[in-house]
DNA sequence: CCGCTATGATTGATCGGCTA
DNA sequence: TTAGCCGATCAATCATAGCG
């Protein structure tokens, strides 16, 4: 029984966590999709190429992510705003530019 | 093609941050794994099969001998093994993906772990 | 060094869609 | 109409990484 974990050193035992700027990429599209987390295979394909991992790795996460977000959602209240505000500058960067882009072309 | 704003179903107007959205709120139901023959003793539902390593031994073995299983030799693995037919045949198919997958992202770098001393 | 939490991976089983 | 398969996902768990 005790043997029975034989499942000999599954690719598990040398697990590596992700770059802090992987984790930052995959929590920003996480919390920019809160109402759909659920990346097709091209969006897959794309982070896991920003991300430098594998599309499986990009699946994964995002399964573990959604699983223990919705297990314990205060939990992640505190980054899900930080993310928030975080695709909110962006976003206002967005707008400007275009809003820019628009008088310059306008007229 | 995307614009979501799935509907926050059954929430408020709206919230300072993070609405609860239907993905949250989507829950399984317990696995199945009764036998027939045990409706009146525990260990029957809810919950996941462990499976010996006899049984995964065997499982593989008969998995590289065929892909996909008959009929007959599912109810005969079954019977050997001591296991669902459903459950033989669920293994197989899982079996199939996580080949599918090695080979899909597998062709890359498998031998040479820079750590060889 | 120890205990507990965070996290990546694995896997039996479920869900929805499609086909023979 | 129905059972098996596919592809994606769930959900529980394993083993390790990381922090106090």
């Amino acid at each position: 029984v005790m043997i029975l974990r034989s499942r000999f050193l599954d690719a598990r035992r040398k697990r590596r966590n992700f770059s802090k700027q992987a984790t930052e990429i995959l929590n920003e599209y996480f919390y920019s999709h809160l109402s759909n987390p659920y990346p097709s295979e091209e969006a897959k394909e794309e982070l896991a190429k920003k991300c430098s991992i594998t599309v499986s790795q990009v699946s994964n996460w995002f399964g573990n992510k959604r699983i223990r977000y919705k297990k314990n959602i205060g939990k992640f209240q505190e980054e899900a705003n930080l993310y928030a505000a975080k695709t909110a500058v962006t976003a206002a960067h967005a707008v400007a530019a275009a809003v820019q882009n628009n008088q310059t072309n306008s007229p | 093609l995307s614009e979501d704003k799935e509907s926050p179903s059954t929430s408020e107007p709206s919230a300072p941050t993070a609405r609860t959205f239907d993905w949250m709120k989507v829950k399984r139901n317990p696995p199945k794994t009764a036998k027939v023959s045990e409706l009146g003793l525990g260990a029957s539902g809810g919950l996941r099969t462990n499976f010996t390593t006899r049984q995964l031994t065997e499982l593989e073995k008969e998995f590289h001998f065929n892909k996909y299983l008959s009929r007959a030799r599912r109810v005969e693995i079954a019977a050997t093994l001591e296991l669902n037919e459903t459950q033989v045949k669920i293994w197989f198919q899982n079996r199939r993906m996580k080949q599918k997958k090695r080979e899909r992202e597998g062709g890359r770098l498998p031998p040479a772990p820079p750590g060889c001393s």
